[in-house]
DNA sequence: AGCGGCGATGTAAGCGCTTACAGCATACCA
DNA sequence: TGGTATGCTGTAAGCGCTTACATCGCCGCT
């Protein structure tokens, strides 16, 4: 590979003319189309290690996920993405943490391959975790509220969210609402359940749960058992769109017809939630959005300044209402 | 931050000595212990730029992705991540290329943060691409046939897949098939696309194509025009489980059933294809193991000797029949 | 006792780059 | 004409690390 000094005696210069054409430094406009030509006809790259070494930056960002599958986990890093490369900042990824150690082995890892991080975990405590991060180290926590404020924090108000659908059920005139819940520990899974018995609580609802863990599988297993009992609720609100559709799966199974018999709800807006049959009713949250939000608040630290400070860090879900909501108004069926 | 010098002279060592400790060379018990305790308390964690600069290596690898959205991509990181992780490798991910030029500049500044690239594109034809991807960077091309043979291709036979799913429809004694294709220029769509036009060329079948682009709008769309004409196919072969929802969402609106009066069928599996009602007959496309398989080849360059051979570069994928396209055996409805 | 061999350690030379500083024209002013 | 400001350019130092090479004990052998 052509170095600086390569590509300086070929132009003629000295390596310090050389570093200054690609630092877009004060250099003669003739010694600036030299050192281009030479390095082009040598393909010279600057080495970006020696390049680090010197200014103490990666032009690098580590996202650290769970172990998540779907759209979500690929919406979140297009988001971050889209933003970085903008930047010119490239996107160092690691995901499959479920748990404590993994994370804070990841994270000691990239200390020195990224100028900060931006970490969801909605698994983990935050506060556990807060002591882990390499202190030199910027970091965004995303969706994973209860840290001790060490951290900037991008939220969404997923209790705000469900709250909303619950508002919107019980205008249906649902009275009887079973939630399906999603895995223990799981912060977005406890802020929604939280949403949901706040809401219930100001009502004359009656509110049943039970367990899920935001799969398919688990929402099918919950449909299945919502129908061992006698009496059916009138509404199921399943706390994420993957366990909608598996409940949605049982109920069919079992000639339950939805919302005529029952109403259902989900969480996410998966984009396939509007095509199913019934459409899904569900909580839209902007996945993408919460990616490049947390860019920009790790982008406030890392270049002071440059920023377009951001207004809020949490987001608001926005509620979708389609088919399999709505109520019978006629009993046109049956 | 501490450097190897603040490490040598707290532990009362030579820096070559503390180097050696933190690569696992020859030194003795009490040196090494030494070492790790002046390290410890200073905080020391090894400079990865200086390192780089004298390895030569990263310990990284790049993942080049083309726009995509949902499960498949994510899916295909985990597959990359999982392997990586355990060589103790980053990932250098970048997405949202479904251009030329965008891939060439990604691959241009990967160039020297990463020891080797994974390339997926099956947007981009290989053989305009390769001129792009540097010449030092060892490459993986994924999913992308039609290379010049520079660089290794893991690809998945979706040409077989599709003859697979055919060979299903005929054998369900569907006569009248009707596919809804891919994105223009789209290699995976192409090669399903011929897959099927060669099953149907063996057969005493009709095939017609309604146009898609691989998204649930494009499906409904299809299934839409499909009921505008007066004569329904006997079955619908969408190129993708995503444009086979979207038309099952039009069939069902308009009332047609699935399986009874017209066979559905999509191609990938995505996890909830089993969850649709009817549960969806698909090809199950085994994504991860095309991310962890493309890791072990580009690691046969990158460590050789080390190298896992493998076997082969061409995952067959497997037919997945569910409910959507069982054929109804007695007309038992209606 | 002397010597080869060996394992642990230290010394020092870079890896390729950025940048402080100095040097040198050139231009401008009085 | 001398002095000074200005704009480019070159020299050289050093970022933090790995590693070839030299050194130095120490062991066991003849």
């Amino acid at each position: 590979m052509a170095t600086v000094y390569d590509v300086a005696e070929k132009a003629g210069v000295s390596i310090a003319t050389v570093s200054r054409v690609f630092n877009n430094n004060t250099v003669s406009q003739s010694a600036r189309e030299k050192v281009n030509a030479a390095a082009r006809s040598l393909g010279y790259t600057p080495n970006l290690a020696a390049r680090s070494l010197m200014t103490k930056r990666t032009d690098t960002i580590g996202v650290v996920l769970p172990d998540m599958h779907g759209e979500f986990f690929s919406e979140l890093v297009r988001g971050i993405d889209a933003g970085a490369r903008r930047l010119g900042l490239h996107m160092l990824v690691s995901c499959s943490h479920d748990e404590l150690n993994e994370m804070a082995a990841v994270l000691s890892a990239m200390q020195g391959r990224v100028d900060g991080v931006i970490i969801m975990s909605p698994l983990i405590a935050i506060d556990a975790l807060e002591p882990h991060i390499p202190p030199p180290l910027p970091a965004i926590i995303v969706n994973g509220s209860g840290g001790r404020g060490l951290y900037p924090e991008v939220n969404l108000d997923n209790r705000a969210g469900a709250r909303q659908m619950m508002a919107h059920l019980l205008a249906e005139g649902h009275r009887d609402i079973c939630i399906v819940s999603g895995p223990p520990d799981n912060l977005d899974a406890e802020q929604r359940q939280l949403g949901c018995v706040e809401a219930a609580d100001r009502s004359d609802c009656r509110l049943r749960t039970l367990a899920g863990a935001f799969t398919e599988a688990s929402g099918y297993a919950a449909g299945v058992e919502l129908l061992a009992h006698n009496a059916l609720p009138d509404a199921v609100f399943a706390l994420n769109d993957a366990m909608a559709i598996g409940c949605l799966c049982a109920l069919a199974e079992r000639g339950i017809a939805v919302p005529e018999q029952i109403a259902l709800a989900g969480f996410d807006d998966i984009p396939l939630a509007q095509y199913l049959r019934p459409s899904l009713t569900t909580v839209h949250v902007p996945i993408a959005d919460l990616g490049s939000r947390s860019l920009q608040r790790l982008l406030a630290i890392l270049r002071p300044g440059a920023g377009a400070a951001t207004a809020s860090d949490v987001l608001v879900p926005e509620l979708m209402i389609r088919d399999s909501s709505r109520r019978a108004c006629a009993p046109d069926l049956r």
